[in-house]
DNA sequence: CATATTTTGAGAGTAGACTCTCATTTGAGA
DNA sequence: TCTCAAATGAGAGTCTACTCTCAAAATATG
């Protein structure tokens, strides 16, 4: 009746993190699909087995769920908000909430995988439903239809831009990408002039 | 000296249309992942290696350019219009000069890859390259230095648009696809507004 | 300490994409 | 028809993600 996990757990939780270290680690230095799961395994000291059953696939050790804290931050917003400008706030929101060390882990993890082509591409089933979840949220805001076309070209919009956002990000880290996505969100919003 | 190549080379045109041919037919009704490479070659009647000595993986199978007509026909329209417009053009023109049985075979092709993570993964490298040369060629249109913060939102949202409608058509196959992205080019023209 | 449960390592095994080799066939050209 | 080069078939072989099994080790519990 311990509310601390065990021991048991503890350890548990140390051995999944450090494979996923290590494997992300090797990924780095060496790319995705030159790095067996066997290295990965004696990277992390476990057995390739062990390596499995934490995670399925080899793909599961890059994917990670920072989406829901902003989904839940849109959600949390007023209705009144027009769709980009909501996406705005939650964005900054969802980017505030985290810790220094949490949000230069998540901006290092990011780069990996725009950088390492096999890790957008696998990390792509996610963002796929991420993108899915964002046009469901966006549409109930607005008491429609997630298939609405209107909905689905904003939200397209919406991703579109990010996404091109990010990958200038990668060319060029120094950027502040928070807030050089607060002006490309304000940009769209205001239908995107050329100045 | 005979023009017409050799009944050598027509011979292996076939083989490779054959094979495609197979591959494809096979992957629709069966799924991608579900066919192995063994199981198209007796479709193709042609020994596995002989699969290999045309596609040099299974996935070039199913990837194809048909990016480059698009960007010729918009470098070819003039740079008073603007650049959702012109990308509206563009896209009709670059449709309208398949044959009926080319449209139908890329919209087959175009459907896999939506579908199949793993070719729509493949197609990643190809597809961030041809962003790329699209917003490369609407700065080049406007004057503008391609990284332009204005311009890549506007290349950002463009593509972001119509894959969003790409992978609505996916889901709803009735649709035409060619008229609802000039809807949707014609919706974010107008600056996205929500009617 | 003793017993029960969970986790791990070791390793054998499977599947399927992809490679290589070599003998055989087939079309090209004189 | 004869010779040469290119294409093919057959099949053995590799590589690696992923599965399964079982016994040993670690931990929980009484």
């Amino acid at each position: 009746m311990n509310d601390r996990p065990g021991l048991r757990e503890r350890k548990k939780a140390k051995t999944r993190a450090s494979i996923q270290k290590e494997a992300l680690r090797l990924f780095r230095e060496q790319g995705y699909a030159a790095t067996t799961v066997e290295q990965i395994a004696e990277a992390a000291e476990v057995a390739p087995s062990t390596v499995f059953r934490y995670f399925a696939t080899k793909e599961d050790l890059v994917l990670v769920d920072q989406f829901p804290p902003f989904i839940e931050a849109l959600r949390a917003l007023p209705p009144e908000l027009g769709p980009v400008s909501a996406v705005r706030r939650a964005l900054r929101a969802a980017v505030e909430a985290q810790t220094p060390e949490e949000r230069a882990d998540s901006l290092e993890r990011e780069r990996l995988m725009a950088t390492v082509p096999e890790l957008w591409a696998a990390s792509l089933k996610g963002v796929t439903g991420e993108i899915r979840t964002l046009q469901e949220t966006l549409a109930a805001r607005e008491g429609r239809e997630p298939d609405d076309p209107e909905i689905r070209n904003i939200t397209g919009a919406i991703a579109g831009v990010l996404v091109a956002l990010w990958f200038a990000w990668v060319r060029d880290p120094g950027m502040d990408a928070l807030a050089e996505a607060d002006q490309a969100l304000a940009h769209l919003e205001a239908g995107l002039p050329l100045t």
